[in-house]
DNA sequence: GTAGGGTTAG
């Protein structure tokens, strides 16, 4: 029997290959059904421009890549066609990596390099911001003879520039035989990109004097160029010399430009736009009009927001979550909530940047607890999170210290393989330390792949809240061996650590090193690290000085340093100024009444006690209430000062009374310098409930297992009586507990703490 | 099957 197929086959295979060239949009089922009758024939092997169609149609109309890869393998001889074909369907999937092993798996085969997927390997070299890949390329254009080709020769000047090469960007572009809009245009837009505005402008007008008009194309390079390098009013000029020189703007310039004015929040501007997009028929534009309210909220205009995206017909996804991250820009959080809940409910797909903007936005706005909710929620709704969604859910973890949370967010990172991003990296080292893991900080810190300053000063944040001032310093020093330059927050961490540990001298070094060699003139924080630190060791004349010293008026903070430390030495005098200082400053802080306070009832001064009591009655001043946290079994839970509410509160209690019974009987007696005399009787109350710290590590104890480390969080600086509590609690129960407070870790074990009780 | 530009989340 012959292999060959029987006339009549061979009529209608040839039908079928005929019909699947000129259909343009075959369904999946024809290009199958035609793949099938080919192979059975066994002509597909016999017409390479028909498995080639197949091919694209595999890849690039039904990303079935593996089936493409399989029918490529399949071909006994294919061409630079058949590769390119499927090459290109890779990058423009974004699969750049898998585009360039096709392409290496081409030349292996000996097929030669041709000026047709030269320039798409570039690309995908570019987009992976790989410079020995590029340079790799640069050279098998010369050697294969095509690097003249001018699609060639401007894609690998688009890769210098790409991978911050301008100068070479820039030898390749004069070594061009002929110069052509998009080499300009690429050069125009990378110096624009650089901040190189003079650059820029200059090599737009050697290419008007070459002969050569410009496209929207160059327009826009130089635009989004000078918005990418923050030189927003640059954007502007050149979108107003478009405009006169009878350019019309299209999407990407209106998009581009009201990006720009939201940016210098020029909203005169911005409403000029938006009539001209109005006008020029692009307010149906989905891009523009998601710029748009973008540039309204960046400029504070949150009613105008929402009236932009009503007046449009069918809302797109983008202008729905530029309204949510513009209201939660301006802090309008209830907003931001109710107009996600209203998008959800009209059934707009919300995507993972929707998600991620409304998590961001409650993380960022104290909402934590609701954060965590709405990423289960996200979860639920089948959106996969991402590395961007991930830096905005960690700092909620870290700020209640929901470690679990944390814990399973980071598994998340390792299966997506998203660990070893830098934004990602960085937030999982904050969320460890500040959940009391500072040793796991450390190993995500040290298998880093690459470190930007945030990371460094989230390790050195990290061994500063735990009083761990020679590693902090250690860590300073590795830092500058590694060529990371400190910013101000990297010294702000190392004074800090410095403080916590009573390091005078050290902080005087470092404090002077800063301006002195690395340029960075002291900030508020910076002086009041300083204060802390000086005022906690005695030294409060010199605190005083030093405040006098500074160059612009103190705020608050450096104030309550003086403060807290005339507190913890007695001293009325100062006290009392910096008192008189914080009254004017912060008017509302009750916090700052009851220091002074605790100041004269340490002296016995009870008419000054009498006084800041008035003062504060009369004002209707109630002290902030202290609030724990605690994470029990994946679950985490709040608790007030007083809290009467809680479901377990009797039990608490009992535990509290048996801690105390016990404390007597080993003649530990509770400290009572730090409770208030004159207090007002719901103050009693909460005392007689107890400190939410309290509340919550009895709420620990009687809910885990003995043994289990417990981990509390508190919003106000621990108090001295529950700190004895928890060091006898270490000891007694045998119980490993972590408190931070607003200011630090207190690791308590075996009855001692880390603070060594220097807080 | 080839080169240059856009909006919304860190």
């Amino acid at each position: 029997m012959s292999l060959l197929p029987a006339p009549s086959t061979i009529t209608t295979t040839t039908t079928l290959a005929y019909t699947l060239l000129r259909n343009p949009f075959p369904t999946l089922l024809e290009t199958q059904q035609s793949h099938a009758h080919l192979l059975k024939t066994g002509l597909l092997l016999l017409s390479l421009r028909t498995s080639t169609k197949l091919l694209s149609l595999y890849s690039s109309s039904f990303h079935l890549f593996s089936d493409a890869i399989s029918l490529l393998s399949s071909l006994p001889s294919p061409d630079s066609f058949s590769f390119s074909t499927l090459i290109s369907s890779f990058s423009h999937s974004q699969l750049f990596s898998s585009s360039l092993l096709l392409f290496r798996r081409m030349l292996s085969s000996g097929l030669p390099p041709d000026p047709f997927v030269l320039p798409t390997a570039v690309k995908a070299s570019s987009s992976l911001f790989s410079l020995p890949l590029g340079r790799q390329l640069h050279a098998l254009s010369i050697s294969s003879g095509h690097s003249s080709h001018p699609f060639v020769h401007s894609s690998l000047i688009h890769m210098y520039l790409t991978c911050n090469r301008i100068t070479d960007a820039h030898l390749l572009f004069d070594a061009m035989p002929h110069r052509n809009l998009v080499s300009w245009s690429s050069m125009i837009a990378g110096y624009a990109k650089l901040g190189r505005v003079h650059d820029a402008r200059h090599m737009f007008d050697q290419m008007r004097h070459s002969g050569l008009d410009p496209n929207s194309i160059t327009w826009n390079g130089m635009i989004t160029g000078f918005n990418h390098s923050s030189c927003f009013l640059d954007s502007l000029f050149v979108f107003s010399d478009m405009h006169s020189q009878g350019f019309g703007p299209d999407g990407t310039s209106f998009s581009s430009v009201l990006s720009a004015a939201g940016d210098v929040e020029n909203i005169v501007f911005g409403k000029q736009i938006h009539c001209y997009v109005i006008k020029a028929g692009f307010g149906i534009d989905e891009c523009v009009v998601s710029a748009m309210i973008d540039m309204y909220g960046k400029c504070g205009y949150a009613k105008e927001m929402v009236q932009v995206l009503d007046e449009v017909d069918g809302m797109d996804v983008a202008s729905c979550n530029a309204v949510v991250a513009g209201l939660s820009r301006n802090g309008l959080v209830e907003d931001a909530l109710r107009e996600f809940r209203r998008f959800e409910g009209m059934g707009i797909k919300l995507n993972v940047i929707s998600w991620t903007s409304i998590i961001a936005c409650c993380s960022q706005n104290g909402k934590d607890m609701e954060a965590l909710e709405l990423f289960r929620e996200m979860q639920m709704a089948g959106v996969e999170a991402n590395s961007v969604t991930i830096p905005c859910l960690l700092p909620a973890c870290a700020n209640i210290a929901a470690l679990m949370h944390g814990k399973s967010a980071h598994c998340f990172t390792l299966r997506r393989a998203i660990s070893e991003d830098v934004y990602v990296a960085s937030a999982l080292v904050d969320m460890y330390a500040k959940c009391g893991r500072i040793n796991n900080a450390r190993s995500i810190f040290d298998a880093m792949p690459s470190r930007n300053v945030v990371s460094w000063n989230a390790m050195l944040g990290g061994y500063s809240m735990h009083g761990k001032a020679k590693d902090a310093m250690e860590l300073f020093h590795l830092m500058q061996r590694s060529g990371q330059k400190p910013d101000f927050i990297s010294f702000t961490c190392v004074l800090a650590a410095c403080s916590q540990a009573g390091l005078v001298e050290k902080g005087w070094y470092y404090f002077n090193k800063m301006s002195r060699e690395h340029g960075i003139s002291a900030r508020m924080e910076h002086y009041a690290c300083m204060i802390c630190l000086l005022g906690r060791a005695g030294k409060l004349e010199e605190a005083y000085e030093l405040i006098k010293e500074m160059a612009f008026e103190p705020d608050a903070c450096v104030w309550g340093a003086l403060l807290s430390s005339c507190r913890v030495h007695g001293n009325v005098m100062l006290g009392e100024i910096a008192a008189k200082k914080l009254f004017e400053l912060e008017p509302g802080n009750a916090g700052n009444y009851v220091l002074l306070s605790n100041i004269y009832a340490n002296k016995g001064i009870w008419d000054g006690v009498d006084r800041v009591r008035d003062t504060m009655k009369g004002m209707g001043l109630k002290k902030n209430p202290g609030c724990s946290w605690i994470e029990i079994k994946n679950k985490v839970h709040m608790l007030l000062a007083g809290d009467k509410t809680h479901p377990q509160l009797s039990k608490i209690l009992e535990k509290l009374e048996q801690l105390s019974a016990e404390m007597k009987k080993l003649g530990c007696n509770p400290s009572t310098d730090f409770v208030l005399h004159n207090v007002e009787e719901q103050d009693k109350e909460q005392m007689l409930c107890g400190h939410s710290e309290k509340l919550a590590m009895a709420l620990g104890l009687i809910n885990t297992s003995p043994g289990t480390p417990l981990r509390v969080i508190k919003n106000l600086r621990i108090c001295g009586d529950c700190h004895a509590v928890m060091k006898f609690v270490s000891k007694f129960e045998g119980r490993e507990l972590f408190v931070r407070d607003t200011n630090r870790f207190h690791h308590f074990k075996d009855g001692e703490c880390s603070c060594r009780d220097y807080w």
